[in-house]
DNA sequence: TATGAATGAGGATTCATTCAT
DNA sequence: TATGAATGAATCCTCATTCAT
């Protein structure tokens, strides 16, 4: 009768990623408190009831939304990352990239990311981690680049910050009008300037 | 018998005044859906009747309150910017400086931006207006830096765009941990460094 | 100061017609729970408090559209009947004819007539008085009839109740597709062949 | 993920019928706006959300109490007249008779008549299409009478139209004064009265 | 007396959550 | 485990009525 154990969570496991892919796209598009969770189930195409199998609650859904998504970019990066034959400037630059092409993947997840989340401390916790997660990353390579000495910033963990709200303002009702490709070099070059040491060769 | 506008923008100006800033200290504090009306009354010291008076219903209400703290921001730094003594670097730190500033008291006004596309157009219409403003306001700061060779920018439409994402970054999460003022240097040394033509000189 | 008392009554007067003639029309329209008071002051081009200074209140100004209203029909009846000359089947036939006419001419106000009011027993009292007045106008006349060998009833009270039913069968949604003549020719005919002695000469 | 259908018809058919009865019994005796959502839920031992789930809202429940009231009505009727054995004199007391213990029943249905323009053109057809239901069922009696020499009548469908009109009349603030079987006989001989033919035999 | 802004009790409606099936 | 009908607490909003001007 339990033969199937492991293929049923498989199964749970596609339901669940069917109804944060749901959510997303809504939470993306409406503020919290006009998504409600029969749409969210409709779009899912799942019994209301069904959320609460996988959900503790609609704040749990919203956050794992926030979650999982944040989790796969982070992911994707620590990758990259890896090949340690990189340098600080073209780690950087893969971040920045990767980030921008994410955000043009999943605009809607990305959007939903940058709220605040100004409830419970338990779920926040867990989500202040995985932000940080994503701050050290970035804040590592600067690091790595300043005792280099290719980079110069008297606040890497500052700096680790705007570089989401770069490719998010960038995103803003801009998504249609610019190019990405000027967008994204643009940036990469804002950056680099702001933190690249100016080398005066005299 | 002379009749009213639908607008509901007249009547007492100055009591409309005390219902947004009521209205703007709780939203700032919780999140739409946390914040009652009868607190917002209460703390108005009016009636909750009287808010319908002067606010469509409560989505009104809030958008009303961030317009009204954007144009506020807006027309502040107009002013700053008219004294013509100051060049483009003064400007920019005054824009820089005045944004945060703002920020902190109205944490949620970049929420806004993200959803507003799920109102009305009229509404939209009316806030996309007012980004531009606020754009157009930094670009021809940089602009002009740029004609004096003091700034160099391939895009300062982008570049912009990027100031409104700096300081969102900054917040998120960050208030309580980090010192403003810290933050706001760095942000200015930042940009600076971002645009600032590097004066090599030999 | 005083020297206009009587005009002012006089204006007086005129603007609690224009309230009633205005109440009336709204009432007769849609239901009483969705005639706003707002929308009588407005109709009738007078301040909302000032609806308060002629009548008592919501209730009040909806008893007195009916009091009034049928005040005049019952009063333009009497002027008719008055003329002693006329036998009981000539006055049968004006007060049908007059009923009719007079729904026709102000079928909102009609319309409204033929509501239960059921609230305040004192209100009511005032309103009882008056339909019984036209009630007994048409029992009397009945009864007239009877002793004189020309009509037969039974219950001559009931049958006057019924005749405003009469009426207001027929205008419910025939005032567009039945000619007013035919109408009013049947009625007639109805009636007196209810409650006329059939002559049946051998 | 069967959809259910948005008319609300389905759905457990006893509980919606629950509610229509405890609400019925409410509005018969109230006007509308004194029936509480609170009340008719309690009466029908049923959630205040429940009646959300049978009915769009609490205009939507009253007009459904209304309609399925006249059509039971109607129902009733027609199961009577099947009976072919009855002549048009029996199925015309018949009517009258079935019709006043209905409107004793629901004193409020005569009110929907007049206030059902106020309402949507889709609710206003259903409504006309039922009256003219009711209205045809009378005058096919009538007419039937005719044809057997029974009832003489120059306009059937005018008459078929007084028959509400004289309940109603009857009904108006005379339930608690009128013995109600004394009031059915003498409509049921005015009606007759009025309709049959003299049979003058000399 | 006339006005209409202010009021707040009152009630309709929503929607996250539960639970019987 | 999946479902969606049932629930009712929570809260927005209405609108008759008041009262300062």
């Amino acid at each position: 009768m339990r033969k199937v154990t492991k293929a049923m969570q498989v199964l749970d496991e596609q339901k669940r990623a069917k109804i944060l892919t749901a959510a997303a796209k809504l939470f993306a598009t409406q503020p919290f408190h006009k998504v409600l969770l029969s749409d969210v189930a409709e779009a899912a195409s799942v019994g209301k009831g069904t959320l609460y199998t996988y959900f503790k609650n609609k704040e749990d859904l919203y956050l794992s939304v926030l979650y999982s998504g944040f989790s796969r970019l982070i992911h994707c990066l620590r990758d990259r990352m890896d090949e340690e034959a990189y340098g600080p400037e073209e780690n950087m630059e893969v971040v920045i990239r990767e980030t921008i092409r994410f955000a043009y993947q999943t605009p809607h997840l990305f959007e939903v990311m940058r709220t605040v989340p100004s409830w419970g401390p338990v779920e926040r916790a867990k989500w202040d981690a995985k932000r940080r997660e994503f701050k050290d990353l970035i804040e590592s390579i600067i690091c790595r680049g300043i005792s280099q000495g290719i980079f110069i910033d008297p606040h890497p963990e500052l700096t680790a910050r705007y570089i989401p709200g770069f490719v998010r303002s960038a995103l803003i009702d801009g998504i249609e009008t610019i190019d990405r490709e000027a967008l994204t070099d643009h940036i990469l070059r804002f950056v680099k300037a702001a933190i690249t040491v100016k080398e005066d060769v005299c």
